[in-house]
DNA sequence: ATTATTCCGATAGAGATAGTAGAGTATTTT
DNA sequence: AAAATACTCTACTATCTCTATCGGAATAAT
């Protein structure tokens, strides 16, 4: 698992949707609180919404609100619709037949088998409501004044 | 983490190395046997002898050998070495400050992290040694079932 | 001298990454 | 009706990384 700037842009997205279920919040407004390039979020928020992750409302007062309740959408959801498979290399999901020597026992896929269901096992069990919630508290904690309305 | 061919082939070098740790084994040998591009794991040769992981004998009869016993090589050096960080985002490892907004708490940089640490332990728990000896059993066990077949 | 081998620098095509540009469409407000 | 706001869509670019490949030089054994 690799996260790219995409998918750390999208994934920061989807979190700050999840601060304004009902409330569609616009490319702008996020591309600025969330310091992301406006044109680069334009994109990943049509793709996001190709994938049914966020639904849009076009026109004045429009922008996208999550297709989901915060609960339904996972990180893993989101890493994998944008940077591919969490598991760190190829074998160990492709299809295709391992060209190791010892393909029925290659030790090293062994390894990265593993691996990859540690980080799935992570990422799927991970809301953006848990996020949303551990966010709140960090805030609390750390006392810092945000604009999130609720 | 993400591994890539040349990793892969680096892995699969050390540990094919590992099996004949007195003698010279050149790239010629190891790339038929692992089924690697010649030239690639020349380079790739080059590379790991630059970073202290084998050294050469040049000339006829000449190849590569483990600088270090296998038990002194671990899977996250060389994994590092070849890929870079295993952690699956710049801003958990990187000295730069975050451009998050909310740096000191980002909740999404906290999980990174988290998943960074996990990968982290199980790279650096296993050695070469640990990969040889399993190797040699799945290789016992896949001969025992080929008896069989017989 | 021949052969086997490492060493080294250059090149190249394909694809990914991280954007940018601009015109078009839909909706609401005035 | 017009203006303002905001999503939609296609295309473009510049840089980098990945995965090699090529040709030859240096070294050592026979």
């Amino acid at each position: 698992m690799k996260i790219s700037y995409k998918g750390d842009y999208a994934l920061k997205a989807i979190l700050d949707l999840s601060f304004y279920f009902e409330k569609p919040q616009s490319v702008d407004e996020i591309s600025k609180r969330q310091d992301i390039p406006y044109k680069f979020l334009e994109q990943i928020f049509l793709q996001l919404k190709k994938g049914g992750f966020v639904k849009s409302i076009r026109g004045r007062n429009g922008g996208y609100v999550l297709a989901h309740k915060p609960n339904q959408i996972t990180l893993g959801q989101i890493v994998r619709f944008i940077d591919g498979p969490v598991e760190p290399i190829s074998c160990v999901f492709s299809q295709k037949p391992t060209n190791c020597n010892y393909s029925g026992s290659c030790v090293l896929r062994e390894v990265f088998c593993d691996i990859g269901k540690m980080i799935a096992e992570k990422v799927d069990g991970i809301t953006f409501e848990d996020l949303k919630e551990k966010q709140k508290k960090n805030i609390a904690k750390t006392k810092k004044y945000l604009d999130y309305s609720i």
